[in-house]
RNA sequence: GUGGGCGUAGCUCAGCUGGUUAGAGCACCAGGUUGUGGCCCUGGGGGUCGCCGGUUCAAGUCCGGUCGUCCACCCCA
């Protein structure tokens, strides 16, 4: 038997497509316009976007060669492809912001486990062009509402990491105290060191925790500007009624994130609790070749919140069936004229009326119409409502 | 890449220290007097016991390998 490959799986599940309407809704509601952007893009991008420390571009891209030579892969994420999109089409020449909104498929080349698949999906949002600091309010808001629209709990984290100012000196001084204490911190804090610094502050070893305690924090060393739009980013979540909780060591894994970054927690879905992650990114457009141009987005992980969602059980729609095969047309033909409002099933081969019924309960349908030798006759439905 | 658990019917699993035709519940199908579902009863279909090799008179059961799956680490949505 040829079985689907490992970490990837068939969706049969109404729920991700309840999920897809109700982000899009949302996405739309807040006048955001719709991109896809190929599934296969050459691998430089990621190398340079994502950032060639990270593990997701070191040791998890599906990547060959393509027929003709070219070095390609497969998305490992969705914010680089947008970006390359926004920068070929001149966007970034024009004034005007532009925001997105996108859902697709991500491969990640990784040991599957709960809360994590080889080919999962995400929906997204990337907003350009708007450096305010209530864009970024904007998106978490734009998150927020999709989650309560699903009626999923959530635990929103948000922090600082700087900007082009404050930022490399924050890392420089991390990094100066990281290697005193080198030989005191555990194996994977030493290799972080060099790889992503900021990372250590995370790391779940307790020996390392209390040795960082005393590391120099993120917050302390945010410049005037990053530090009033972190203040400001408070009040206006507070203003829209939005819980949040600062992380002071809530660090983003890919290289281009800055200033603003978030994170909306579950404790309801094991190791793999984060259920959308983002924050703004005003570096990466000139990164991959485009004019300076701030921007901020984040992404959802659908299989990760679709045991959160509830499951529709409300009985709705019609089931219609015949008796005998000569009502069928019948059927069919009156099918037509009931779906112009409504979900209308036809069963197609003859059953016995109790048969009908069961298969209509079974299917969760509201009501049965049948139809046997006597109704055809006289044109008329054998109902029953459930 | 590292560590641990698990692979027996569509699903959830049982199968003691190896012994004849491999079981249960759920699901599915058909009946319970001809056309009223959900409950109940009866019957039925369905399994190369993940795969390969080894030990043995005999393996679902023991051993080795392999693949898959689940959970965790790393990392991330």
């Amino acid at each position: 038997m040829i079985k689907a490959l490992r970490g990837m799986k068939d969706i049969l599940d109404p729920k991700f497509l309840k999920i897809f309407d109700t982000a899009r809704e949302v996405a739309q509601s807040y006048g955001f316009s719709y991109i896809e952007t190929p599934i296969l893009e050459e691998t430089k991008l990621f190398k340079r976007s994502v950032g060639e420390s990270s593990d997701i571009v070191n040791k998890e891209m599906y990547e060959f060669i393509d027929k003709g030579g070219n070095d390609v892969c497969l998305r490992p994420e969705g914010t680089a492809g947008v970006v390359r999109s926004y920068i070929e089409h001149k966007f970034d020449r024009l004034e005007t912001p532009k925001r997105f909104w996108y859902f697709g498929p991500m491969f990640r080349y990784e040991r599957p486990q709960k809360g994590r698949l080889r080919e999962f999906h995400q929906f997204g949002i990337e907003s350009f062009k708007e450096a305010s600091i209530y864009e970024d309010i904007n998106i978490i808001s734009l998150a927020a509402d999709i989650f309560d629209k699903l009626g999923i709990k959530y635990t929103l984290k948000i922090n600082s990491l700087g900007c082009n100012e404050c930022m490399p000196s924050y890392k420089e001084k991390l990094t100066e105290f990281l290697n005193e204490n080198k030989d005191k911190l555990c194996e994977d804090c030493q290799r972080r060191i060099t790889q992503n610094p900021i990372r250590t502050l995370d790391c779940k070893n307790e020996s390392c925790q209390k040795i960082l305690k005393d590391a120099p924090k993120i917050t302390d060393n945010l410049c005037e500007n990053c530090k009033s739009d972190f203040e400001e980013l408070k009040k206006g979540l507070d203003n829209l009624g939005i819980k949040y909780e600062v992380d002071k060591h809530l660090v983003r894994g890919l290289d281009y994130y800055t200033k603003t970054t978030f994170e909306f927690i579950s404790d309801e879905i094991g190791a793999q609790s984060a259920i959308a992650g983002g924050g703004r990114y005003d570096k990466l457009v000139e990164m991959l070749g485009g004019k300076p141009t701030p921007a901020v987005g984040f992404a959802i992980g659908i299989e990760r919140i679709m045991d959160l969602v509830k499951e529709d059980e409300e009985r709705s729609g019609i089931y219609m069936g015949a008796m005998i095969k000569e009502a069928i047309p019948f059927i069919q033909k009156e099918a037509r004229k009931l779906r112009k409002n409504q979900k209308v099933y036809v069963e197609v081969k003859p059953k016995s009326l109790k048969a009908h019924l069961k298969a209509a309960d079974k299917g969760n349908f509201k009501k049965a119409l049948i139809v046997g030798e006597d109704e055809l006759k006289e044109g008329k439905f054998f109902e029953k409502e459930l």
